[in-house]
DNA sequence: GCCAACGTTGGC
DNA sequence: GCCAACGTTGGC
């Protein structure tokens, strides 16, 4: 099983939205290197779900539901769209803050490359981020 | 609201 | 195929 980050700004879409859909297409990827990471997803794969912008905290686990296919909002072939559902809102979220602060976490996709929306986490990264969540 | 980082586009 | 110009993202 892999493991992923997502970023959404929670005004566009927040977890407390997901939450209540308990479904959603996540849609309107346009950049390449996020696409393959869609298309990199299997079904069951854990999604940390990260608010940009406003908080800029890890707040809750989503699941991949359904694995990539053609995005419906677009023509265009090069698009991909995959379905999440949530897991569970963390207990405590997980500040960019504290990511920084913590060593460990230091080659975290999130800070090494800030603009990808989508990217992998190292399986041992993950466990960082729910003892922080005090999750574990 | 500014600006740094970085991806994409287009001219050569 | 290089690289400058431009656009977008996201932290501050």
């Amino acid at each position: 099983m892999n493991h992923w980050l997502v970023k959404s700004e929670p005004f566009k879409y927040s977890f407390e939205q997901l939450l209540k859909d308990k479904k959603t297409i996540w849609d309107g990827v346009r950049n390449y290197q996020a696409r393959n990471n869609l298309k990199a997803m299997s079904k069951d794969d854990l999604v940390l779900f990260y608010h940009s912008n406003e908080g800029k905290e890890i707040v809750g686990i989503a699941k991949v539901v359904k694995t990539f296919y053609q995005d419906p909002t677009t023509a265009d072939p090069n698009w991909v769209v995959v379905e999440l559902s949530p897991v569970k809102k963390l207990k405590k979220s997980v500040t960019l803050e504290e990511i920084k602060t913590t060593k460990s976490l230091n080659d975290i996709g999130l800070i090494k490359q800030g603009r990808l929306s989508v990217m992998p986490i190292k399986p041992e990264e993950f466990d960082q981020i729910l003892g922080l969540a005090e999750e574990l």
